[in-house]
DNA sequence: GCAAAACCTGACCGATTGATCAAGCTTCAA
DNA sequence: TTGAAGCTTGATCAATCGGTCAGGTTTTGC
């Protein structure tokens, strides 16, 4: 949450003061990622501009430059912010677990993702939409990993019939698309049902058509 | 395919000499439309420049600005040319079709658009993304009203029984990100499959898992 | 063949951008 | 109390951007 980078991932680590824990820092820091994030998700990257970022933190642009001394830096660790929510929720899929329980949990909970941080969903898209270059080496080791893993223990549910069978990785390809759209894609889901934003029953229609096609297309229910 | 906006679209009708046909008229502004949307599909309406586009097409920069005034009026025509493809796979959905066919036969071109177009689809994404400033118009009228028709038609296939009970625009919604996830985000699904870009392997896995879901997932199969 | 329209383009302009810097201010440990 | 490290910021710079323009070339209608 201080936006120090975590081991493997993103941003290069930043030349830290010596004072770790400085209460300035990390608050400010703290402001300057929150205010980043909400403006790159609606700009992308080149669209933002650093002095906007600024203000919107509520400090002149030189400023935010003495925390982050490139624009570049600062993308990186607001991305290296979000890869933690990106793969929370998997850990529902455990191989000991009722299937139709854990996908409904899974389902439920990168929906309720999208309802609450739509921003960092959105900028991860914007990210991948443009080619990912900042993200690929995460992609190919840890998502790729964690892929792998989850996908041997559905491959497991298939082999005992539990479920359906299906290609697995395809599968959580289709939970992240089905939920990651009602953030990514807010705006025409509210234009097409005529609201001004999406509320909350929004989103639980959205959670149960997903579990009804995920978990009785799984042959579940 | 002229670059010649239709009615009730996106882009104001630019002022056109007399010569409507001209042939190099209309070869220099398709050529300029296909760079641009890739530009723009790439890095977004800030991030890409009139000088790339120009470059892409092969002409310079006061060349492009001969055609297209403005670069806000190039992005308008680039999405003007998306929206038929945006409405066009959907007319799959009649009164009359048997469910599970329609549903198939609308997943398969979906799919098969994200195949061959991902760009345009990549770009209407950012657009969303970046709160559908320039197409709201577009969402709330047309789009809005093709929703309504098409879920008129699957509220009469869950009365008739036909199929399982879900909320019918939402189905709608989950379609499209289900297919659309395979063009925009390409980069994720690649790098997480360990390719290099997808293959029309990848595609037809997707169509299936996808097919499975909706056709089981709504009672038919 | 000729004039008018359409097309082409290098040079240029004002505005915005990311980034730097020097000078001043605050915090805190010794 | 003091001084060094950390923090703040107005001013400024070089680069890039969208867009213009004058002046030339090519195409087209008659």
């Amino acid at each position: 949450m201080t936006g120090v980078p975590g081991r493997g991932g993103i941003a290069a680590q930043a030349k830290q003061p010596r004072n770790g824990g400085g209460s300035i820092r990390a608050r400010n820091e703290s402001r300057i990622l929150k205010a980043a994030e909400a403006v790159f998700a609606k700009k992308g990257f080149s669209g933002a501009s650093t002095a906007e970022i600024a203000q919107r933190a509520g400090m002149p642009k030189a400023n935010l430059h003495y925390y982050f001394r490139t624009k570049q830096q600062l993308y990186a660790a607001v991305l290296d912010n979000i890869l933690t929510i990106w793969l929370d929720a998997m850990d529902e899929i455990k191989p000991d677990a009722d299937p139709g329980d854990a996908l409904a949990r899974y389902l439920a909970r990168k929906m309720e993702s999208s309802r609450l941080f739509p921003e960092p969903s959105r900028l991860w898209a914007m990210e991948l939409i443009g080619g990912a270059r900042h993200v690929q080496p995460f992609l190919r080791r840890r998502l790729r990993r964690l892929v792998r893993e989850k996908s041997a223990i559905l491959e497991s549910w298939i082999a005992a019939g539990k479920i359906a069978p299906v290609a697995p990785e395809h599968l959580l390809f289709m939970i992240w698309a089905m939920t990651q759209t009602y953030a990514d894609f807010a705006a025409q889901i509210a234009a097409v049902l005529g609201k001004d934003r999406l509320d909350a029953g929004v989103f639980a229609t959205g959670r149960e058509t997903a579990t009804t096609l995920v978990l009785r297309g799984l042959g579940l229910r």
